[in-house]
DNA sequence: CTTGACGATTGAAACGTTTCAAAGTACAGT
DNA sequence: ACTGTACTTTGAAACGTTTCAATCGTCAAG
C-alpha cells in the first residue's frame, strides 16, 4: 500500500488484474459489469435496485449499456442471502394419490394463492408432502428459501404449522381453522355455517329424513360441517337419525357403499347432505346405478362447488366455498406478516408475543341446481 | 502484520471477538454450531453433507448434538450460492383468467411434474405468466433460483424457451412439440395421431359429414390435431367440407356459436371432432339447448380426457392425453439435463453444440364413452 | 529416531449480491 | 481563497454456506 504522489492517470492498472481473466465462465456477474463500465460494484448495484439513491444519468446509461452487452442478470440467490429475503412463499400441501395439485380443490386454492402472490412480486415454492409417505422435512421447509409458509388443509393432528411457527417462520394456515390461542393465523370458509345452510335448505324443501355423509375425520372441517348439519336439524326441531349419519371421507369412492346401505333401508332418507362434492357425485352415481331418480326420489346436496358439480346430470346443488379467495387472502396475510416482521427487525421492537389470532372465516353460499327438490311424500 | 515469535498458547483469544456477541439474532448458523461444539466450520459442514469424508464418530455426535440444541438448520440460500445449484425446477405456465393452474389440463401436468421432481429431491418454483398481461421477466426466470425451466404449453410465437436456452439455462418444453433443429427438448402427446384416431373412429362408425372445431391457432397442437383429422379423412377418401372446419380456441365458450351455426345448416354434420374437451362440452351443452340428441343425432368426440369428460351426460368419448406422464417425463428429462451439465462442468469438456434434439412424443388413446354412435341415416 | 502414510480437522477462499459509512466532487455563497 | 452543502461514487464488510489444499496427530514400518 504505497501511496504514489504522482497523479494516477490509469488508476485501475496498478490493481492486480489476476482476479478474473474474463473467461466466459458462466453468466456475467455484477463485478463484470462494474469492470466493463468502469464504476464500482456498489454503483452497479444502485443502478439496478436503489431507485432512491441519486445516480448521474450518464453513469446509469453506461452501466445499463454494459449490463446489456454482457447479458447481465442479477443473481437472485446471492441477493436472497444478503437480504435474508427471497420474496417467495412456500406452499405445503397434500400430494398423495387422491389429494394432489390436480385435485380441483387444491388447485383452486393454489390459483388463489398465485393471485395473491403475483401482484406483490412474490414467487411460490411448492412443497408437496411426499407422495409416498406424506411426510415433510421441517429443515427443508425452513431453510430460508421461502420467507414464509402457507400450510394447506392440515389435518387436526398435523404439527407442521406450530413447529414452523416455533422455528420463527411466518405461517398462515389455509383451509383449516385454527384456534385463536394457537397464535396461528388461518383462513377458511365457515364450515359450520355451510353445513347449516345446506341442511336448512333441505328442511325448507320439506325434507325430514335427511342423511349426512361426513368428511375426513382427520380434518376439522368434517366436524364443523356435521355440527352445522345438527344445528340446523335442531333449530327446526327435527331429530337426527344416527343411522343416517355416516362417517366417510372426502373421496368419491367412499360414498358408494354407504349410499347403497341407506337406499336399502326400509325407511330410506329422502335427502342426503354430503360433506363435499366428491361424495355427492359418488352418491349420484350410486343412485343412478340403483335407479333411484334424483331429485325426485332423492335430493342430494354437496359442498365445495367443484367444477364438476355444474356439469354432472342433474347438476348438483351445493355449498360454494370461495376457494380462490381463501387462497388469495391467505397469501396476502402471509405477505403482510412477512413484511411487517422485516419492518420490526429494522427497528428494534422485540415484542413478538404470541398474541391470540382471530381466524379469517369466509362465508359460504348456497348454490341451487337440479339435484334437490321437495320430497315426493310432502 | 507483525509476526509474534512467542508460541501462541491461546490462539483464539487474540482474534478480535467482536464478530458475534451471540445475541439470539435469528436462526443459528453453521458458525454457531461450530463454536458450540468446539470444531471448525468445515467440520460441521462435513458432518451434514459429506458422507464420503471421514469423521470421527465422537466428533460427529458432538456436532449433531450441538446442532440439535441450537435448532440449527442449514440455510438453503447460502448453500445454493456456493454450489450454484438450488435443486429447483422453475415452471413457466399460462395464468390468464381462462388458463390457470386451476385448469384441469395445467394442473394434471403440474401433478406429473411434481411426480418427477419429488423423488429426485427437486423443488418446484412457480412462474405464472402475469395474470394481467401474460408477460414474464426473463431476468427473473433466469436469476439462478431455478436450475432449469419447464416451459408449459408455449404458443408458437413464444420465445421464452429459446431465449432461456440462449442464456444458458436448461429448458424442456412441456406439451408443445419443438422442431429437432431448435435444439430444445420437448415432451408432448402425438397430437396428429390423436386427431387421426378420433376421426378414424367416427369414420368407422359410418360418419361421413364430420365437422372439426379446431383449437387455439396460437398453439401448434391445434394444427397438428387438424392435420390428423384431415389425414384420416383423406385415408378414407372422404372429402373435407371446409365449412365444417371452424377455427375456435381451447375454451368451452367458443364452441357455442359455431355449433349453432353448424346445426342450422341444411345438411348439418352428423359428428363433430372437437380440439379439446372444453369445446366438446360446449358443443354438448349447445346441442342440449337446441334439443339435438347426443349421440343419436350428433356424435361428439373430444380431446384430453379431462375429469369432467367422464362425468357429463352423456359421458364424452375422447382422446386421452397422458398429461401427468408428460409432466413427469419432462421433469425427469430436465433434471437429467441439469445433472449432466454440472458433471460436464467439473470436467472441462466444452462441447455444448446445439445438437438436434428429438422431441419425446407420447401416444394418445381413444376412450370410447357415450357421446358417439353410428349416424342415424347409416 | 526418522519417515511415510493415513485419517481427521482446520482455515481461508470463494459464491454474487446489498448495504452503508466514508470519501470525493462540484458548485454556490461568502 | 475558503466553507458548506448537495450530489455521486467508492470500498469493504457482511450474508451462511461449501470446498479443498494444507496441517496436525498418530501410529506402523524401516
Amino acid at each position: 500500500m504505497t501511496k504514489t504522489s504522482q497523479p494516477e492517470l490509469t488508476p485501475k492498472s496498478d490493481v492486480p488484474q489476476v482476479l478474473r481473466t474474463s473467461l466466459p465462465s458462466g453468466p456475467a456477474t455484477i463485478r463484470d459489469v462494474a469492470r466493463e463500465s468502469g464504476v464500482s460494484i456498489g454503483t452497479v448495484s444502485n443502478v439496478f435496485n436503489n431507485s432512491t439513491d441519486s445516480i448521474r444519468p450518464e453513469t446509469r446509461d453506461r452501466v445499463v449499456e454494459a449490463a446489456r452487452r454482457l447479458r447481465y442478470r442479477p443473481n437472485g440467490v446471492a441477493r436472497g442471502l444478503v437480504q435474508r429475503r427471497t420474496q417467495t412463499l412456500g406452499i405445503l400441501f397434500h400430494a398423495g394419490s387422491a389429494m394432489a395439485v390436480s385435485d380441483p380443490y387444491t388447485s383452486a386454492i393454489l390459483h388463489g394463492i398465485l393471485q395473491g402472490c403475483v401482484p406483490k412480486g412474490y414467487s411460490t415454492l411448492l412443497y408437496p408432502k411426499s407422495f409416498s409417505n406424506g411426510q415433510y422435512d421441517l429443515n427443508q421447509l425452513a431453510d430460508g428459501r421461502a420467507d414464509g409458509l402457507l400450510v394447506v388443509a392440515p389435518g387436526r393432528d398435523d404439527t407442521a404449522a406450530s413447529a414452523l411457527t416455533a422455528l420463527g417462520v411466518p405461517v398462515v394456515v389455509v383451509s383449516a381453522r385454527q384456534e385463536p390461542k394457537d397464535g396461528i393465523l388461518s383462513v377458511d370458509v365457515d364450515n359450520e355455517r355451510g353445513g347449516y345452510l345446506a341442511t336448512q335448505y333441505l328442511l325448507s324443501l320439506g325434507h325430514r329424513r335427511i342423511a349426512h355423509l361426513s368428511g375426513d375425520p382427520r380434518q376439522r372441517s368434517a366436524y364443523d360441517r356435521e355440527a352445522g348439519f345438527r344445528a340446523a336439524m335442531a333449530a327446526e326441531g327435527v331429530a337426527v337419525e344416527e343411522a343416517f349419519v355416516i362417517p366417510c371421507g372426502y373421496h368419491g369412492g367412499e360414498a358408494c357403499e354407504p349410499t347403497n346401505r341407506l337406499l336399502r333401508l326400509p325407511h330410506p332418507p329422502t335427502a342426503i347432505f354430503c360433506a363435499n362434492d366428491n361424495l355427492a357425485i359418488g352418491v349420484l352415481l350410486a343412485a343412478r346405478e340403483a335407479e333411484v331418480s334424483v331429485p325426485e326420489k332423492l335430493s342430494i346436496i354437496g359442498f365445495d362447488d367443484a367444477p364438476a358439480a355444474a356439469l354432472i346430470t342433474p347438476p348438483l346443488t351445493t355449498i360454494r366455498q370461495p376457494l380462490s379467495e381463501i387462497g388469495r387472502r391467505a397469501a396476502e396475510s402471509l405477505i403482510e406478516k412477512i413484511e411487517l416482521r422485516s419492518e420490526e427487525r429494522k427497528s428494534a421492537s422485540e415484542a413478538d408475543g404470541i398474541a391470540a389470532t382471530l381466524p379469517v372465516v369466509l362465508d359460504p353460499t348456497l348454490v341451487v341446481r337440479g339435484s334437490t327438490a321437495a320430497p315426493l311424500s310432502a
